[in-house]
DNA sequence: GCTGACAAGATTGTCAACAAAAAAGTTACA
DNA sequence: TGTAACTTTTTTGTTGACAATCTTGTCAGC
């Protein structure tokens, strides 16, 4: 399974996607806040999007909630999920425990094609981070922790990464400060440094601190969580 | 609709299995090792084993799939996963990423109680391992992760957990040393000792060093995978 | 005018029948 | 006797229809 540049094999036959294909898709575009948290993913939507028959998109929800990016109300639907603030201390505590690990062996099995992937990859983060694209900033941003994962080689680990990749984009989502991007991309082209010398521990320190920073820039303390959201704001 | 006497729903129907019910209960007979690698998993033998219809058998079989636990093979069913050496290598290489972490979390949070019921898991493990009882022993030994995780109090994290630990019996199942017990009940022993000073650290790396030794028992340069298992069996 | 029950509509959950594919069994033939 | 092709049987995959539930809209009664 290569998903290392697969962006354009997607497009040649649209009228029979995999279980699969859909989550990724539905994945991606939570990672790319287009499936703002809250969101109702009622089934006939999905159908009529994807071109497929109910029974896959029940499928792919079903999949989706047990990775819990979306919630599975009984006789409700699903929704996007909408993280609590516990749950984000949880996910950032997964992530902790993981990340610095994964880009620790990434770093030590780099390959010079994965450098060269790599620096490709920062290149679209400044531009997309100077260019004031905050949505391409956020999903490429995401990309770079997946890539380091996918370097690392471990499936195991990968799948998880994506899961906890996706869920911390639903994270800054609720908790995030508006007007500022999350993932400063300095703190990617130090990770890369580390790379470039195959210094596995300096890219799990660096890792670190990485993550501990984005944790530091959001509001766990502020909003509770989706649904006292209207009251909120109706409130005045 | 009914508004006079609307107690009458209590009828005593709590038979219905969920399908996270059914996810869990295979998940135990895989730790168990009453499912071996490669068990044909038939939806109308689980349909009678678990009294439900064919969709929630499909959907758990799903579920399943996703955590890697079963193989999905389209027109042919599902089947009890049979990991290879290299998936092998992944699990352990993941294991040995969160679940030191997940101890040294557990050993810092775990309360009086929590001490309590590890002291008396431990007893527990003790006897079967005493007792030449490999089935429970095993399970226990799962169990005893499992509970860390527990302790830990991260729901994210001990989902890992429990996957990894059931691919773990499957690994065992077919490259373990077929008499020996692979979790030394010493090893869960010294953990818990560095739970009794909260010492997380310590804690930490003694989890190491047991995942390193489970790791160090298998035989995964032996046999390939179960499909050659017969064509060795039989060639005497 | 507001509250509550009631009805209509829409959405989800479940089931049974059917289609498709693979496995098992059978026959023909070398 | 062994193999290959064919037929039967079993199992999986899919579609559609129906039941159950929730949501929305309406209206009577106070």
């Amino acid at each position: 399974m290569d998903t290392l540049g697969n962006a354009a094999e997607q497009v040649a036959r649209e009228d029979e996607l995999g279980e699969e294909e859909i989550v990724e898709r539905i994945f991606e575009a939570i990672i790319d806040q287009r499936l703002p948290p809250g969101t109702k993913l009622s089934e006939a939507a999905l159908c009529e999007a994807f071109n497929v028959g109910r029974m896959r998109i029940r499928q792919s929800l079903l999949l989706l909630a047990s990775r819990e990016v979306v919630d599975l109300l009984p006789n409700r639907g699903a929704f996007v999920a909408s993280p609590t603030a516990e749950q984000a201390r949880e996910v950032f505590e997964a992530r902790l425990m993981i990340e610095p690990n994964v880009a620790r062996l990434a770093a030590e099995r780099a390959t010079d094609d994965n450098l060269r992937t790599l620096e490709q990859h920062l290149k679209l983060e400044h531009v997309a981070h100077h260019g004031s694209k905050r949505r391409d900033a956020i999903r490429l941003s995401g990309q770079f922790h997946v890539l380091l994962a996918e370097i690392a080689a471990n499936t195991v680990t990968l799948r998880m990464v994506k899961e906890l990749v996706t869920r911390t984009s639903l994270i800054i989502g609720i908790f995030g400060s508006p007007g500022v991007s999350n993932c400063r991309d300095e703190d990617h082209d130090e990770i890369f440094a580390a790379f470039r010398t195959r210094d596995g521990d300096d890219a799990a320190r660096l890792m670190t601190d990485h993550l501990r920073h984005i944790q530091e820039h959001l509001e766990l303390n502020g909003p509770a969580e989706a649904a006292s959201d209207l009251v909120a704001i109706f409130r005045k």
